[in-house]
DNA sequence: GCCGTGATTTGACCCATTCAAGAAAGCGGC
DNA sequence: GCCGCTTTCTTGAATGGGTCAAATCACGGC
């Protein structure tokens, strides 16, 4: 529990109410949407702003304990999995979203053929595809990614 | 030119005015942004609406003529090279784009290690770094992607 | 050339995210 | 334990990319 608070402190950030409920619910509740963080965290304080958890998240972002992930065509989506430079599957048709690590185990694709004087220092992979229960057949439910429409 | 009207016409859509004059906006420049892709057709065409260019952008993108790409906190971009799975350097400090083949030739990704039961059929890659340009210092121009806040 | 369907114009609207200003809470020092 | 400085949160409104809807227009088969 404490655990956060010791987090936030390590890169000098006060610790706060809203910091550690966004906090928890982001390691219970990998890859969720802005949203979604906000309805967490409200059932533990109700009376957060959004604006409150817009900053928050911006703060942890930027203080890399949380990555932002935005898959094309959906809204950013936050997860706490930072330092080891993991990828994701998204379905495109229920949005939903795993981690996959990297097929050669660490940062394989990272050499681009021609980085056309590129410097980088980073390589994002978005594996897209469909996921086990909408290749079932029947749409588990919201389909927020590109049916959005 | 009319190599465009084939295009369209291949996918069974009416050649129209404002069509061809995306799909050249975008032969010539590659990765623009919406807003930019409605420079450019107005400046042949004056008269097309904001809302016809994006009628379009959506058509041709189902159409399979031209592939949307969306970097992480930046606007939706298209380019016309579809077909070959390429991938994409992306300038953290002023937003340019520029192409890349895959590493290892062709879709060498496209295998996850632990796919969770997904269906993968695409595997998308973002190299993220600086471009010579802000490397050597000087700020080009507009940093549009991140540094916009 | 005429007609029906698919495109475009026009104008309003939605919603994620951001901006701004004042009130409140964290925390280091006394 | 209390004070004050600073950061963070609340409140309320604005921004802007993108979408929806109705009416008009034009492509292209006949």
């Amino acid at each position: 529990m404490t655990d956060f608070e010791a987090q936030l402190r390590a890169v000098s950030l006060r610790v706060t109410r809203p910091r550690l409920a966004v906090l928890a619910a982001l390691r219970d509740h990998p890859h969720v949407d802005t949203d979604t963080v906000i309805t967490l965290v409200r059932a533990d304080l109700p009376s957060v702003s959004h604006q409150a958890i817009y900053d928050v998240l911006r703060a942890l972002t930027d203080a890399g304990l949380v990555r932002r992930i935005r898959p094309a065509g959906a809204n950013a989506r936050y997860e706490t999995r930072v330092g080891d430079n993991h990828h994701h599957v998204v379905c495109r048709s229920c949005g939903a979203i795993a981690d996959v690590d990297c097929a050669a185990g660490h940062t394989p694709c990272l050499t681009a053929s021609d980085d056309h004087g590129f410097v980088i220092d980073e390589a994002e992979v978005v594996y897209w595809g469909t996921c086990p229960a909408c290749t079932a057949g029947h749409t588990p439910n919201d389909p927020p990614a590109e049916g959005k429409r």
